[in-house]
DNA sequence: ACCTGAACACCGTTCAAGT
DNA sequence: ACCTGAACACCGTTCAAGT
């Protein structure tokens, strides 16, 4: 059978959900494929390239969201959409940190912090709902990827399990809450810098690439 | 001169500096201290290990929190809190990305997320106040994250420069209000757990380690 | 157009053997 | 106790050459 970029990204799916991220090589996965490491890349620019059509395939199974006449709603369609993408994350093993390298990598808008943002409480100006959903969103990714690491060391048998699946739920849930709470705030309670003397030692300089001895 | 847990810290802490996470293999470490790699594995146990001590080391610069007779404080000393754990992080490159592998790896709480913890609004259970401290630590790791990618990636010259340092400060800032203002009102309104159906599609068949062929 | 074979320049880690 | 030398089992990527 002809090798296709969707049947790459089908047979990397598939690496992903039962054995995840670090057995996730180019060349394990041209092993699974029958075919030579190098055929890979007539079809895919690069392993960074693939994580992104991971990313885009893992969350493209988060409900649709249907867009009333471009309102903003309230803060209940806001945790959903939370939640959604919650549920399209732990659908795959490592899916947090799968979509988390992707993002880094290629830091274009991923189609659920749309989605976010336009559920966001419509008292928010437009930098400001974008600015909470990339907040949600960082949240989002670490609590699940956090998540799905303890849930492997449990398995791994490296760590007790503690804590029950509806616990880690609720976690989760209260920080959403949280979260949208502070921001159908945000309004009233304009955000002023204060004493930043913090700011700038972050230059931090650069010299050549790589150091060799 | 003799090779220790201390000076191989130190090596990694200058090559990370300098030209960041991906330059930082244990052979390029070895070769810069003039040394076999074999050799660093006497003093640590591998390079998960080490990280974990770069991540306590870049963390250990953020201000030491007076603690006033053990009473949660304010909402500005939780600000104060964050804003010196993204000064922290900022110092070193990549630094954001080192804490955060070295955080999943080793989930063992960290220095300032006491401090984090201890500052949260009282008037939070203390679980409540570990699960906002957590939360809080996902928003400041992944929000740096980044701002520092997003940074390289301008000086590689890949992405143009749309935004200011003060304007990223700005969002950073809003970003942690947002969620302090929540867990602020977080008693008042209890997170209560609505309809979830979108529970336990988590349990992924685990078969064997590594797929061949 | 699509893939193989083979190489290039790397990894982390282990471990007998040396000192 | 501490380090070398050398190996083991991998990586991602490139590219002439084949079909």
């Amino acid at each position: 059978m002809a090798l296709s970029r969707e049947h790459i990204v089908d047979a990397a799916m598939t690496i992903l959900r039962s054995y995840g991220l670090a057995s996730l090589s180019m060349r394990n996965l041209a092993k699974n494929l029958g075919v030579q490491p190098g055929a890979l890349y007539w079809h895919v620019k690069s392993k960074q390239d693939l994580l992104v059509l991971l990313a885009d395939r893992i969350l493209a199974t988060t409900p649709a969201w249907t867009d009333q006449v471009g309102a903003r709603s309230d803060r209940a369609d806001a945790r959903q959409a939370a939640l959604d993408i919650r549920t399209a994350l732990t659908s795959v093993k490592d899916g947090a940190e799968v979509v988390s390298v992707a993002q880094a990598l290629n830091p274009r808008q991923l189609a659920p912090l749309q989605r976010l943002r336009d559920t966001l409480p419509s008292n928010l100006t437009l930098r400001q709902a974008e600015w909470g959903a990339r907040a949600l969103t960082h949240y989002i990714l670490g609590a699940v990827a956090e998540e799905q690491t303890h849930a492997e060391l449990i398995l791994a048998g490296v760590a007790a399990s503690e804590e029950s699946t509806a616990y880690t739920t609720e976690a989760f849930i209260f920080g959403v809450d949280a979260f949208l709470r502070g921001l159908g705030a945000a309004a009233s309670a304009p955000c002023t810098v204060i004493d930043l003397a913090t700011e700038d030692q972050r230059a931090v300089p650069r010299k050549q690439l790589h150091a060799d001895s």
